[in-house]
DNA sequence: GACTAACCGAGACGGTACGTCCCGTCTTAAG
DNA sequence: CTTAAGACGGGACGTACCGTCTCGGTTAGTC
């Protein structure tokens, strides 16, 4: 099993080149502000997370927070994917089929354990925030593309999918249809899902003959 | 070619009862306050929409708006299904490949022309606020899911689609990743899309022999 | 002409002991200093004169600054002294008249060339800040009360004001109206008046005789 | 006994013509404004007085105090003028001495019983923020100067001061002083100073012989 | 034709959160 | 031991909108 963990939290929040002379950042405070985040977003849920609140419940100046994350949503995505650590697991199998069954099913379980609303959230505020869009892409999607890829370009090496396949395409198609339910919230997003999702993308015509 | 127009505007907004008595409401105040919220919208972006803004541009009271509309949210909602007359039309073809094809062409086409921020903001609404999910799938999302259901019903019934077909996975599959695409922003909603689409959920071994 | 020059600068701000051992305090971060508040009080007036501002525009840490002073006033207050090398001249003429209408000129004429936007701003300022107060009374107001008593009292000693004269309410008679023009803004602080409250304070009755 | 009562309230805040149209102010909320901004005063003292302070104990949105006044001095005035209803009784009693020195006697009365801090916050503030003032000449200086100038003026007509005296220098004689001891504090403003001053522009050489 | 219910505009209200400024203190590394 | 640098907790600022609440003034039916 391999990891991929490069989304730097430098993309977040390098809001100014790191001296070596004057105080150095307080670990602590940017712990306090990371979990008081996770705390009122778990608690009381997206709507109440507030900078203010953060602060207050940080026990940290408001300042502190700007000096370090350029917004609310920036915070929250930094607490989320500090906390998750965020590797995202790439099974070793054997077969297409197999660890794209289990990479799905691994995802979409962490999904329903709390991250939903969380990630929901991120997403609402990237379509207003075009900075933030940036940030989310950099820090959690393409991380996700980018496992999703290695997964679906074995299974090209293995002969399982067509030497053609626009892989691009099918992490579209495969993680189009996990976040449509996940906004629109008209189906679960569950091992169900994983299953059709696999279906879909590996029993086709190519494989036919 | 047949029609889909069923967003009851009494979806979006019924908060009283239409007394007999009383001076009527005003028509006039009711598209100044949507022909505002869509002014807005396209010169200054979703920020830039706030029930005090409409107000102001449309020359109207807030608690006029706050009368007849819930939220933000179901202004925009309402004056963009009014503009764009919502007809969600169903290509009648003869075979489900064109059918969807052309479905999904006219679809994005109408997405590229101005829609997308607006479907956008409106997504991310739905994210913060449960009652106006709720409106966004009654009068937006179900209407094209049912449209769409119809063209693979359809297929269904001429055998180009396996008679188990699961259609609304169907559904999820096709308007997962052009929502995906759309939110994330990260690869075109087009025509090439489209026929990507209509390949992924018809070229499929079932219908191989 | 003698010449008063007591504002020891102990007075504004002795925070610690001056130890022997250790780097020497940097007398060019103490100019800098100096020289910033001034320029800033100059440019921007008092409102924008912050300690902030201050290091920033000396390129010296703020610690530096409180580590002197106590208070922006207080740094602003020696700023002054210091530049106005603050001697307070006592003129030698002969008689009273034209001993105090020499001294009230000369004083009048440097609050005109730039002096009185930061005398009213340090006046201000001892209003709310109870230490500064005395620190202003030591060094600045009680040095020219000083001087100004000299010249009165060489008035009694000549016989030209009466022997019980209250020296002290005289010079209140005479300081008194100069504040009050300069801080109220209505009138002018000119030779005119100047020539006003020389003749105030001497032709009066007890001279008559 | 006459009376000087036209420090309009409009030149403190008349922010905005009063429309006929809309919610009329509230008159609850106003009174509530004034008399937390008078009690903050009395109890913590002029820095206690915060915009937000006010607004809390006044159970009032920090807007509705914006509204209608452009800053904290602003509101202390109003306050200050409105309880002491402001009214600067001109005394009638048949010499100029008398009048003047029960005049005076009475002003430096209030000042003693909780009213001269708020004056010389007052006159601090007037220091820095150029509108406020203007609006404290218009309310609170130039009403006192003209009824002292009614005294002064009276005086004058009865021959008890000579027929080209300059009025408006004798009130900066007068409340000079009393200003000057007020700000600097180094003596009291009591009745031994009324007696001075009245004795200053009374006792002099033109009434002499 | 007067009444009256419900609408309309305007705009003030209490309130929340914003993002910024500056305070005075602290913690570094460098000199 | 001071210096420049700069982060820290904190408090207040003035602003933008929120959603609600009066107002005076229409605008229709209904009586």
């Amino acid at each position: 099993m391999s990891t991929r963990d490069e989304y730097s939290a430098a993309v977040l929040a390098p809001p100014r080149a790191r001296r070596t002379r004057g105080r150095p950042r307080s670990q602590h405070a940017r712990q306090a502000i990371l979990d008081a985040a996770l705390d009122l977003l778990e608690r009381d849920g997206y709507r109440a997370v507030t900078i203010e609140a953060i602060a207050a419940q940080a026990r940290v100046g408001k300042p502190t927070i700007y000096r370090w994350w350029p917004s609310k949503a920036a915070v929250v995505l930094d607490a989320f994917v500090t906390r998750a650590r965020m590797q995202v697991p790439v099974p070793q199998r054997g077969s297409l089929r197999e660890e794209l069954g289990e990479f799905l099913e691994t995802a979409f379980q962490t999904l329903g354990s709390g991250a939903a609303p969380i990630v929901r959230g991120l997403m609402a505020e990237a379509q207003t925030d075009p900075v933030f869009r940036q940030a989310f892409w950099d820090i959690f999607i393409s991380a996700r593309r980018g496992a999703l890829a290695e997964v679906l370009e074995r299974g090209v090496q293995r002969r399982e999918l067509p030497e053609n396949t626009d892989v691009d395409f099918l992490i579209d198609a495969i993680y189009g249809p996990m976040w449509y339910r996940l906004l629109v919230q008209h189906a679960p997003v569950d091992a169900t899902l994983a299953h059709q999702l696999v279906d879909l993308v590996t029993v086709r015509a190519p494989v036919c003959p």
